[in-house]
DNA sequence: GTCTATACAACGATAGAC
DNA sequence: GTCTATCGTTGTATAGAC
């Protein structure tokens, strides 16, 4: 019986996410990937008769990854569901720094090289997109009783990752974290509005509102 | 005296900036660029020795037409300055809508395609986003009268651009409009919720809020 | 300033031995 | 399943006539 089923497939896959990730699918060469790899051409175009077959395979493992590299170590460090959600924006925030920007959000990047030109990895994209709202939303779905009634976690969802690519591409493109931070500041002050606002509505309505300025 | 200034450079410049927007920087090629603007590959050398000297034209010609062709239309028909952000965010809506999703923002595209690899470029696209910025912040300053003291207009207009990027880029990879216009109505609503905090704020504080829901 | 022809490298993909 | 050699195309950039 074989021991494990082809790690050389798994090296290829895991060295094309970090290219295309780095570098975008079309500048990364099948011949760069197979180098990296320590594999050779002819056992990559065993594995993936197409450059896009080897997308398909990287954005879904970018879809199973979600959990363990991204969500995994922040769900279990802090139980507040908003605070998770800061966290995971101050992830990318880390992401950001300790690559100097080069590394900003590995789907959103695909998302604008590919949307157009390849329907196939859309999808996939869309899907992964999907997966981390869905999480974001739950988190929003469990504080459901600080936020308003009519705070929709679906809708609070996509305006976090909304606001958290955008700041992503603001930051890279001026190579500090002011506009990052002004963003995630807004979205902060936002979201502890509609916190706020539950707190002091009771029903018993009129009571007034806290100090405007929020510290932290 | 010559009549006017070589035309065939603004046609070079004019159609490059096109093809950069729908494919992308990277895969237009010259050829491409000189076919679809009826002027010889010789011609196209003339004026621009590498394909980076044309990338920096047409981001130069993107700050020049950002007043003419982004704003100005917008400008004249609102004089509100909170409607003309909104009217600005409805745009790219529309060219959304009106090219099927195949054109988002020209500048986040190249952005991230080449804030890592193209540093000049990366400066240009900044200049571009800073210009865009300054509009935006003219607005909110020019609103300030109705929003609350801290209310900062510069990291406000950080939060519509980042909010229309994101926006933008989940439009374009789910191929309809629910996270846009999600994305949209959260902005307003907490833009509102800025001017509405506002304006019962007098300094006889306590007058109590209106209903939390808004209508438009 | 325009045009043709071409150099030179890199790309994705293939063939076929082992 | 691995490896080498190579095909055919496309890309940017040049050379040189006009």
């Amino acid at each position: 019986m074989p021991p494990i089923q082809s790690n050389t497939r798994d090296k290829i896959v895991e060295t094309a996410m970090e290219l295309f990730a780095f570098h975008g699918y079309g500048p990364t060469g099948l011949s760069e990937i197979a180098r990296k790899a320590g594999v050779q051409q002819g056992s990559l175009y065993h594995f993936f008769p197409t450059k896009e077959e080897l997308l398909a395979a990287v954005l879904e493992r970018r879809k199973a990854l979600l959990w363990p590299d991204v969500l995994q170590a922040i769900w279990d460090r802090f139980d507040d569901p908003i605070e998770r959600i800061f966290k995971l924006l101050d992830q990318y925030r880390q992401m950001l720094q300790a690559t100097e920007f080069s590394h900003g959000c590995p789907i959103g990047n695909l998302a604008i090289e590919l949307t157009e030109s390849h329907p196939n990895a859309r999808e996939l994209i869309a899907e992964n997109f999907t997966n981390w709202l869905k999480a974001v939303e739950q988190c929003f779905h469990e504080a459901s009783r600080r936020l308003p009634e009519h705070a929709e976690p679906r809708r609070l969802a996509i305006f976090v990752l909304t606001t958290m690519e955008g700041a992503v591409m603001l930051a890279r493109t001026y190579r500090d974290f002011r506009a990052y931070d002004a963003a995630i500041a807004s979205l902060r002050e936002y979201i502890e509005g509609l916190i706020e606002s539950e707190t002091n509505w009771g029903s018993p309505r009129q009571i007034d509102r806290k100090a405007r300025t929020r510290k932290k």
